[in-house]
RNA sequence: AACCCCGAGA
């Protein structure tokens, strides 16, 4: 059974939902009857996936089956409605756990902080941090981590700071993540300075860097239309021992598209491939929307191609960027394949 | 053995 269980988790956590699938049908099929363990695994892959009809469905079969939900089977239901921003049945389950004899934990708390701050609702988030002391749960660094990067996103970095004070003086030592959320906060509000200043105290208190922070401060060059710099710190990255990743590629490539360096961005697109890294649909559709606006339709057609041919589906602004520039061109043959394409792929033209 | 925090495009 914990074999099984382990085996399914792994799969769910690797994006392999249908293996994860298989085995939990053949445990049964060999007797193995799944215990909660096995069901929150199943149901936080389907989850993961978008699945919320089917991960519902295995929380009416684990009842059915009279396998008893648990602490971790709550968090992870409060987890997929907070996560849809549904926030009345995520805490409807909060009340019902709490009738039902289970305290609610830290994680269970953080989960609902998140959904609240995701909301933009922070004062009730930090409602409900004050809540959470007076039951006796003890906060934890991700509890802060995420009322900061509420703030971060709501542009309030005044109170982000605040609340960084607030908990180094609760004897809470901020973390790398900490960091990561206040240098993203400077940088989206366009403070470089500020984000700076995060990222020299993050290093003066002997935290690392990770992949995340380069990104992040790559995205912050690439953002105020300095490729160069923000090259410079892919490759400060990159001597530090840190491998980029999709999301590194993918600020790198969008700052060149948008100042319409199309050559450079193709250059760091095909030095992923050099590094074994898979372009993904947002790098394909970053660079379709970088050709689009150099009215280079040719290009934009070939990646679609290109995409498809690697069993990507574009997204609905590249198709239609694209087929725009091809009635532009004349190319309405061209122009009528997409859009068959994409009435196939599901999509409806607007 | 299962639950929570940070980074890209439209």
């Amino acid at each position: 059974l914990v074999s099984y269980t382990t085996l399914i988790d792994g799969h769910c956590k690797n994006g392999s939902l249908e293996e994860a699938r298989q085995l939990f049908g053949r445990m049964i099929e060999l007797g193995i009857s799944p215990n909660e363990f096995t069901y929150t695994a199943m149901m936080n892959g389907c989850f993961r996936k978008g699945l919320r009809n089917e991960g519902m469905q295995l929380y009416d079969e684990m009842k059915f089956a009279g396998v008893v939900p648990n602490l971790y089977t709550y968090n992870s239901l409060i987890a997929e409605y907070c996560k849809g921003f549904n926030l009345n049945p995520a805490f409807q389950l909060f009340d019902e756990m709490r009738q039902r004899g289970f305290a609610p934990n830290a994680v269970t708390y953080n989960i609902l902080i998140g959904g609240l701050c995701r909301q933009r609702k922070l004062k009730d988030a930090e409602k409900f941090l004050a809540k959470m002391r007076r039951e006796g749960v003890v906060p934890s660094i991700v509890t802060f981590n995420l009322l900061m990067n509420g703030f971060c996103k709501s542009g309030e970095m005044g109170n982000a700071v605040k609340l960084l004070d607030r908990m180094k003086d609760g004897g809470f030592s901020p973390t790398a993540v900490t960091y990561n959320v206040l240098i993203s906060g400077f940088s989206r509000s366009a403070d470089l300075v500020g984000a700076a200043s995060a990222f020299k105290e993050m290093k003066m208190r002997g935290l690392v860097p990770t992949k995340v922070t380069y990104t992040i401060l790559i995205g912050a060059f690439a953002r105020g239309g300095d490729s160069e710099r923000a090259l410079e710190m892919y490759r400060s990255m990159e001597s530090y021992g840190l491998q980029g990743d999709a999301y590194t590629f993918g600020v790198l490539i969008h700052g060149l598209c948008t100042e319409g360096n199309m050559k450079g961005a193709m250059d760091v697109f095909r030095s992923m491939t050099s590094k074994r890294l898979k372009p993904n649909n947002v790098i394909y559709d970053t660079l379709i929307f970088g050709y689009c606006h150099q009215d280079n339709a040719f290009r934009a057609l070939k990646l679609i191609r290109e995409m498809r041919e690697n069993g990507m589906v574009p997204n609905i602004g590249s198709y239609g960027m694209t087929i725009r520039l091809l009635c532009k061109e004349g190319k309405c043959k061209e122009a009528e394949v997409l859009l068959n394409e994409m009435r196939v792929a599901g999509f409806l033209p607007n």
